[in-house]
DNA sequence: CCCGTTTCACTTTTT
DNA sequence: GTGAAACGGG
């Protein structure tokens, strides 16, 4: 990362924050080059609170860091920090992040810190892949072998779909899909089957919600499974029911760093309380011995990195910590995070958990790093003030020192479909481009994946290389699931999920009636299906055909369990597929995606080669879902904007600001107004990605489900601040329109002709209705004014102080009309797109209307006009 | 038991 | 409009 900081008088540094080994006095160029060299390198470039950050090693810190303020590289250098000044082994470290991509690359930053390989960090990693860890080594106490499967959530669905059956429940009105989710959600609270509060154990399948939670953790259990979930609340339990452990862990880790704190869940927070509640008595306990033995194991991997850092470790004995010497020392534990960046409440994170920590963690050092190292200050600028809408924050704000008149401001653009939005994204690709920069510094952040779809099918056409990002899983393919399910089998006997899977693929003829009569005999002998399997091949039960299919399969995968462990897994895993009749399956398939996915399975081997055994590669793909992606070829990226956070781009284009999509409506109607802010702080987060460019895009029209509606611009653009704000003018715009309202359709381009038209008439005549407001020109943003009840929208004085319409909830039923249709069966109509057409059914304000060129199709009433 | 057709739900975001 | 799942005929 390259950091305009770089070069900043060391003597500010000083100031603010003395170093721990003061430099020699003195004031000449010599003296501080000298103090300079004696400074460890991985400080030098860290502002003073950046510093402070690092160096505040001893009880508990939280570290308020906004966007693009330098926050990997404090919790890096801070390990760096910690590992050199010889506070800790590398073992005794715990470091948690969400992503594996997080890991992963704070992996990579402290090993070129502290130069060489960090293989001496054996508990940095995500939370989930601690848990595993953790599990492993405690399995029996959770009622697990140490070799259990982890389920995704594919695995989870089906799961549960068989236990419903099996209640007797009615698996369409009660979704499998559904129950999961409660179940994550309970889950993320820590919640077990007898926690679960009495109203949501009702709010399922009749009151069965209970029941068949705790049949599902039953049935893990005798699957030798997990689910996601389970990774953290299986620890947390054991942790609780065995002080012994818990002190083992508590000793163990001296410094506790936890990466994107305000997006930790309930469970998480437990389990980092539990960890970081040192009570540091104790010499009494039996473990000690345990303990050092288990220290003495991890030790050497600290000694690497000794040799690269000598004076530091060697002096200092890590056994005796400056921090940690009484009874119930403070915890060193600090967690890194933006108040301002949680995006992932839906998925169980809880704010409040950042907003506590000081209660929490009495005593606690705060720092906020606020000096924005990413973006112009149009763009910190228009993120603030949106930011400022939201309460109950902690309360930053960032600021920039390059402030260079020539930056643009944040364009704010019209469209009038979102098929007109992508070929004019595409456009301004195009131009950038031409202006000689990169593609790689470009992206495309969309609310909802389904609006990605238009931009991939421009793209295309254009010729336009694009990477989608978080798109369609490598590991979520069906052959690649199909592959994964043999491979689970033969190293897991027990995995009768997977076993399911695959028992009948390709066909061997052994339909539903076999898989049940297997499945039947495995429960009531209590035995995995695959053992099951082998029996009744045995037996008369089953009629001569599917048994000797059966047989066949059967016997495979004894043969290939004999091989496991005496054959390279790569090869295994191609005998496999080969025998299996798997690839020849795809082979013989002549449908248009067989060849791909023959080429995935082949990639799939492949990359099982950088793994040391199958079950090593299983479990690295249960946990790390992702599929690297080729950084070699320029393109833009088009992703999701949850997606986007920890990134930055040059360039950033933010299509479909408009209310119901951006605010999302399923946020405002589940999540109220912590929804609202929710989804504000995802603006914040898309507009803080940007360091230069920043384009946000609204459309009139979208299609939702399949049929046309009318949108209006989202709420966050009048939340907007005009000084930072440009509306760009369409470029073949012969200016002068500035003064009309409703200009914002006035795309000279492609509708010259058509506004004329009737349909067009129409369309606007229904935008304007529904969004009556005054739009502004020339200075700022295209101000729409509507009030929505106290929001400050940034646009107090001039002209524009028409009264604003607080329509506030009731913004988007407008496109879902609740009078009667003005339309008959069999009208003859115009449609802007479609063309003329007859009606042949309406269903409220929903059209199926004929149309002579287009076919049938389902459009609103609004949209079209009688001829 | 297999395969083609129809029907339905889906569209928030993901470790 | 799309994809998965259910249904019914062969």
């Amino acid at each position: 990362m390259s950091n305009p900081f770089d070069d900043i008088p060391f003597d500010d540094a000083h100031g603010a924050a003395p170093a721990p080994k003061p430099a020699g006095g003195g004031s000449g160029i010599a003296a501080r080059a000298m103090g300079a060299r004696q400074q460890p390198d991985y400080l030098t470039g860290l502002n003073p609170e950046q510093r402070r950050a690092v160096e505040t090693t001893e009880g508990p810190v939280l570290v308020l860091a906004g966007a693009g303020t330098g926050k990997t590289r404090v919790l890096t250098t801070r390990i760096a920090h910690i590992l050199a000044q010889g506070l800790a082994w590398p073992s005794q470290v715990l470091a948690v992040t969400f992503t594996n991509k997080a890991a992963r690359e704070m992996k990579a930053r402290i090993g070129l810190l502290v130069g060489g390989a960090v293989e001496g960090m054996p508990w940095l990693g995500t939370f989930h892949s601690i848990g595993v860890k953790m599990l492993r080594r405690h399995a029996e106490m959770a009622g697990l072998k140490s070799d259990f499967t982890i389920l995704d959530t594919d695995d989870q669905i089906r799961l549960l779909k068989q236990l419903i059956q099996a209640e007797g429940l009615d698996d369409k009105r009660w979704p499998a899909r559904q129950f999961a989710m409660m179940i994550d959600g309970w889950k993320n609270k820590g919640f077990g089957p007898a926690d679960i509060p009495e109203g949501d154990a009702r709010a399922f399948a009749n009151g069965k919600g209970r029941e068949l939670y705790t049949a599902y953790q039953n049935r893990l259990k005798t699957l030798n499974a997990c689910d996601f979930g389970d990774l953290l609340c299986h620890p947390i339990r054991v942790l609780k029911a065995n002080p012994d452990v818990l002190a083992e862990y508590q000793q163990k880790f001296r410094y506790i760093l936890v990466d994107e704190y305000q997006d930790t869940n309930t469970a998480q927070y437990l389990w980092l309380r539990l960890l970081a509640q040192r009570r540091v008595s104790a010499p009494t306990s039996p473990l000690r011995g345990g303990r050092r033995s288990e220290q003495s194991e991890a030790d050497p991997g600290g000694g690497d990195i000794g040799a690269d850092t000598p004076t530091r470790l060697d002096t200092v004995s890590p056994t005796s910590p400056q921090g940690g010497g009484g009874n119930a020392a403070p915890p060193n534990i600090c967690c890194v995070g933006d108040d301002d960046q949680s995006i992932y409440g839906w998925r169980g994170a809880d704010v409040d958990n950042i907003l506590r920590f000081e209660k929490d963690f009495p005593g606690a050092t705060v720092v906020k790093l606020e000096r924005n190292y990413r973006s112009t200050a149009h763009i910190l600028g228009a993120a603030s003030h949106l930011i400022g809408h939201n309460e109950g924050r902690l309360g930053k704000t960032l600021f920039t020192d390059a402030a260079d008149p020539d930056d643009p401001k944040v364009n704010v653009h019209a469209a009038w479909d979102s098929e007109e939005e992508a070929r004019a994204v595409g456009e301004t690709i195009e131009r950038h481009q031409r202006d000689g920069n990169n593609l790689n510094d470009m992206a495309i952040l969309v609310r909802a994946s389904f609006q990605m779809r238009e931009f991939e099918d421009r793209f295309v056409t254009l010729g336009l290389n694009y990477r989608v990002i978080g798109g369609p899983r490598f590991y979520e393919r069906m052959e690649v699931r199909d592959a994964m399910a043999y491979f689970r089998v033969v190293c897991q006997p027990a995995d009768d999920l997977a076993f399911e899977r695959i028992v009948n693929t390709p066909k061997r003829g052994l339909g539903d009636a076999s898989v049940r009569l297997v499945h039947d005999y495995a429960r009531r002998k209590g035995m995995p299906m695959l053992a099951a399997a082998a029996e009744i091949v045995a037996t008369e039960e089953m009629k001569p055909k599917p048994r000797a299919a059966l047989r066949g399969v059967v016997e495979n995968f004894a043969r290939w369990q004999e091989r496991l462990d005496n054959t390279p897994h790569a090869e295994l895993a191609e005998t496999i597929l080969e025998e299996s009749g798997y690839t020849a399956m795809w082979q013989a398939d002549r449908s248009a995606e067989a060849p791909g996915r023959l080429e995935n399975l082949k990639e799939l081997i492949r990359s099982m080669e950088e793994f040391e055994s199958m079950r090593a590669f299983l479990e690295h793909v249960s946990l790390v879902m992702d599929a690297e992606q080729n950084e070699d070829m320029d393109a833009v990226s088009i992703m999701t904007l949850h997606a986007a956070k920890g990134l930055e781009f040059d360039t950033v284009f933010l299509p479909g600001w408009e209310e119901g999509l951006f605010p999302h409506q399923r946020a405002l109607d589940e999540g109220g107004r912590s929804g609202l802010e929710e989804e504000r702080r995802l603006a914040y987060v898309g507009l803080t990605r940007a360091k230069r460019n920043c384009h946000i895009w609204f459309v009139s029209n979208r299609r939702i489900h399949g049929l046309w509606q009318s949108t209006i611009p989202s709420r966050f653009l009048d939340e907007l601040p005009t000084d930072h704000v440009d509306v760009a003018e369409p470029p073949t715009s012969y200016g002068g329109h500035g003064g009309y309202g409703q200009s914002r359709f006035d795309r000279a381009d492609t509708f010259s002709t058509r506004r004329e038209s009737p349909g067009w008439r129409r369309a606007q005549a229904n935008q304007t209705e529904a969004t009556r407001g005054n739009w502004g020109s020339r200075s700022g943003i295209a101000v729409e004014r509507i009030g929505y009840g106290e929001t400050d929208s940034g646009f107090g004085a001039g002209k524009g102080s028409v009264k604003g319409r607080v329509i506030e909830g009731e913004l988007i039923a407008k496109s879902v009309a609740d009078e009667p249709s003005a339309f008959a069966v069999g009208d003859r109509v115009f449609h802007l797109k479609f063309g003329n057409g007859n009606i042949t059914a309406i269903e409220g304000n929903k059209l199926t209307i004929a149309f002579d060129k287009a076919g049938e199709k389902k459009v609103l009433d609004g949209f079209v006009e009688m001829v």
